[in-house]
DNA sequence: GCCAACGTTGGC
DNA sequence: GCCAACGTTGGC
């Protein structure tokens, strides 16, 4: 099992928003980084862990703990010119950009802030915390994973 | 292949 | 709103 942290706009998506989805479960779309891309399509596969961050708002931070739900395929909204991430190079014959589905498993009782993992030398070498990082889609060690939900105050195996 | 210009990300 | 850092584009 791996263990992944995916960016979220909560004016956009929230954890909340995720909450309210059928199976609390939802297309990963819009994704527009090779880099992203290939964690989703190469690495990603049904079951592995997801931090759900909230970023680009007053409290960045891991918000929940979701999983994904389902392996890659084809990110759609890339065909469709009315979408705001249409992209003309992908087409459904040849897909340039994928996504997966992603379930919630729980929200946390707490915000993990981007302030506390900064400040935890625990979680230094994070990607979410290096220099000039903006990937939206990242590997997350074990030990950092663990470490996160213990500053959550969430208990996995309730 | 180089690189300047541009658009985007995302913390602050 | 600012701006540093990054990825992409396109002229040459």
């Amino acid at each position: 099992m791996r263990y992944w942290l995916m960016k979220s706009e909560p004016g956009c998506f929230s954890v909340d928003d995720l909450a309210e989805r059928p199976d609390s479960t939802t297309p990963w779309d819009g994704v527009r980084n090779y880099q992203a891309r290939n964690f989703m399509r190469d690495d990603m596969k049904a079951g592995d862990r997801v931090l759900f961050y909230h970023s680009n708002c007053e409290e960045p931070g891991v918000a929940g703990l979701a999983e994904i739900a389902c392996e890659a395929y084809a990110d759609y909204t890339a065909f469709n010119p009315a979408e705001k991430h249409y992209d003309p190079k992908s087409v459904p014959e040849k897909p340039v950009w994928m996504m997966v589905d992603v379930k919630l498993v729980d929200k946390f009782d707490r915000v993990v802030t981007l302030k506390e993992i900064k400040a935890d030398d625990r979680l230094s070498g994070m990607e979410l915390v290096r220099k000039g990082s903006r990937l939206s889609v990242q590997p997350v060690s074990e030990n950092e994973y663990k470490t996160i939900l213990r500053m959550a105050g969430y208990d996995e195996k309730k």
